[in-house]
RNA sequence: GGCGACGUGCCCGAGUGGACUAAGGGAACGGUUUGCAAAACCGUGAUUCGUCGGUUCGAAUCCGACCGUCGCCUCCA
């Protein structure tokens, strides 16, 4: 199946085709980074960091960027009422933002380049505007006029004359109130670290002409692929598009994808409703992380379809966590039975010889061939990472049933041993084409625990005594208190394992 | 007023004209295994996809109306 892409641009599912054979080009709109980072941030860096992973696994050369908005009115205002440089709000609240995106396994963006730090570009984009006339200047600021473009409208699919509504648009200094500020001239107040140099006097740069400003630096004129959440369409992207393209008279971009929003209460999380600020702050990333780990959140930000909107809440990701938890207990059962960890470079079973393995196993190697398909058709079809991940649970059963029936723990088969053992190896590797299993059990342990770990195993010794005694009452005793503090054991023909509840 | 999204079992969530007598996960229940548990595996669970009509040989999937939820048109990933 080919890879396809719904396209914002034509309302359809396309098949994608790169601008240039084996390359992509991919720029996602950040965050503007003035207050800390909320899930809904985290929502697209993890699907294209997905995403990038995926087509580097079908061999394309990657480039992505993510861009940072370091000069803005919020920013200003927060940096005042914090009492401190806008530099200095912006780096803290960036860097945060990164070590977030780290946690998540997003390691993939090739460029942040920051509004800060390509007001030259700019500025030679406004200049160039203002040449081919569809720019004005106006006192200090500069505008984009709407009207000189005749394909206004074309991604959001609105009509200007529509857009008349209950609100008031007009601004005296503006031709007419859909036009938006390209460059806005410094107020009196404003600090001088954010008045740049320009023909129009100090100023600064408009909310979307970083965007267009930097993408072209750093990925050309024309590119493959523009994400960012659906509130973006209108007006960001649309009139990204509408300076892009009058500045250059080619199309600015390919393919435009964009992610559902999050949600918490059935509301968007809105920056400007009261109540959700109280919310918010328990959604930020950085609280987030303190609960759960980078990879639950990606893996529940990937379990549902990238367009549509996700519903945070803390029962659903408790949810989502034990069917996490069944991976890896599958690749602990390996690693412990097998003797080999499923993460190391085994051979795997995408490229069986058929006739070197003993034909009771072929349906086995045959269903996991076609589930492999499956899972990569998925992936193709507009990227549903969540029909994808439903693979991997068929996978990692297909799996367990195979070890079962051929009781892998005390059997000395060891073909068997060897086929499921690179099974669970072609396991990892799918779920890491999207960034899921990225790291071994071992580092997920906290290392926190070692004398809490030598007293459960204290426990469970006394506790295996008393049932070699047949002093069972004593063993339950043993195990159930255990249970009341969290910890769950479970015994086996080789032994007894603990983990946490 | 304009543009758009969504409504699938107890919960989450795929599927968007025929392989759907609807994937997968969580919860529940029954079974295999186990001294008992846990884990793993097997099985049960929507005759039905917001409601009502229509198109079609055939619709969760297309069209229309209605009900409900939400988003954008002001800052937002």
């Amino acid at each position: 199946m080919p890879l396809r892409f719904y396209n914002t641009l034509t309302q359809e599912k396309e098949i994608f085709k790169p601008i240039q054979a084996g390359q992509v080009g991919i720029y996602l709109c950040g965050p503007t980074v003035y207050r800390e980072s909320h899930i809904g941030h985290a929502v697209g860096p993890v699907v294209f960091d997905a995403l990038k992973r995926y087509l580097s696994f079908k061999g394309f050369k990657v480039r992505w960027v993510v861009n940072i908005t370091d000069v803005e009115d919020k920013l200003i205002e927060e940096a005042q009422q914090q009492n401190c440089r806008v530099s200095e709000l912006a780096e803290r609240v960036a860097r945060s933002y990164r070590d977030a995106l780290a946690q998540l396994g997003v390691h993939g963006i090739d460029h942040m380049p920051k509004a800060s730090e390509h007001i030259t570009e700019i500025i030679a984009m406004i200049e160039r505007l203002i040449t081919n006339g569809y720019a004005y200047t106006s006192g200090g600021d500069v505008y984009f006029e709407v009207s000189r473009d005749d394909d206004y409208g074309k991604l959001s699919n609105r009509r200007t004359e529509d857009q008349a509504g209950q609100r008031e648009l007009s601004s005296a200094d503006k031709r007419s109130p859909h036009d938006f500020a390209l460059w806005k001239a410094s107020k009196p107040e404003e600090p001088e670290e954010v008045c740049y140099a320009s023909p129009w006097g100090c100023g600064r740069p408009g909310w979307h002409i970083e965007c267009s400003a930097m993408s072209m630096k750093l990925l050309g004129e024309t590119f493959d692929i523009h994400g960012g959440g659906m509130d973006l369409i209108f007006p960001h992207h649309e009139n990204e598009i509408a300076q892009s393209e009058s500045c250059t008279g080619k199309p600015f971009v390919k393919y435009w994808l964009h992610n559902g929003l999050t949600r918490f209460n059935t509301k968007k999380i809105s920056k400007s409703d009261p109540t959700m600020q109280i919310m918010l702050s328990r959604m930020t990333l950085s609280h987030l992380l303190n609960q759960y780990s980078g990879e639950l959140l990606r893996y529940f930000i990937l379990s549902t379809h990238y367009r549509r909107p996700i519903e945070f809440s803390d029962e659903e990701l408790a949810s989502r966590q034990k069917g996490l938890d069944s991976f890896y207990r599958l690749f602990e059962r390996i690693n412990r039975s097998v003797n080999n960890s499923p993460y190391d470079d085994h051979p795997t079973l995408h490229r069986p010889k058929f006739e070197a393995i003993n034909e009771q196993y072929h349906e086995f190697v045959r269903e996991m061939l076609e589930m492999r398909n499956e899972y990569l058709d998925a992936l193709d079809d507009d990227f549903n990472t969540a029909a994808a991940i439903s693979v991997l649970f068929k996978e990692a059963a297909a799996i367990n049933r195979l070890m079962d029936r051929c009781q892998v723990e005390t059997s000395t088969d060891q073909e068997a041993r060897q086929l499921v053992l690179g099974a669970c190896r072609s396991l990892v590797e799918d779920g890491r084409i999207i960034g899921l299993f990225l790291k071994t059990p071992a580092q997920l342990v906290k290392l926190d625990e070692s004398l809490t770990d030598r007293l459960v195993e204290m426990l469970i010794q006394l506790r295996s005594d008393a049932k070699k005694d047949k002093h069972f009452a004593l063993a339950d005793r043993i195990r159930d208190e255990l249970a009341a503090l969290g910890v769950v054991l479970e015994d086996s023909r080789d032994g007894t394992r603990w983990r946490k509840s």
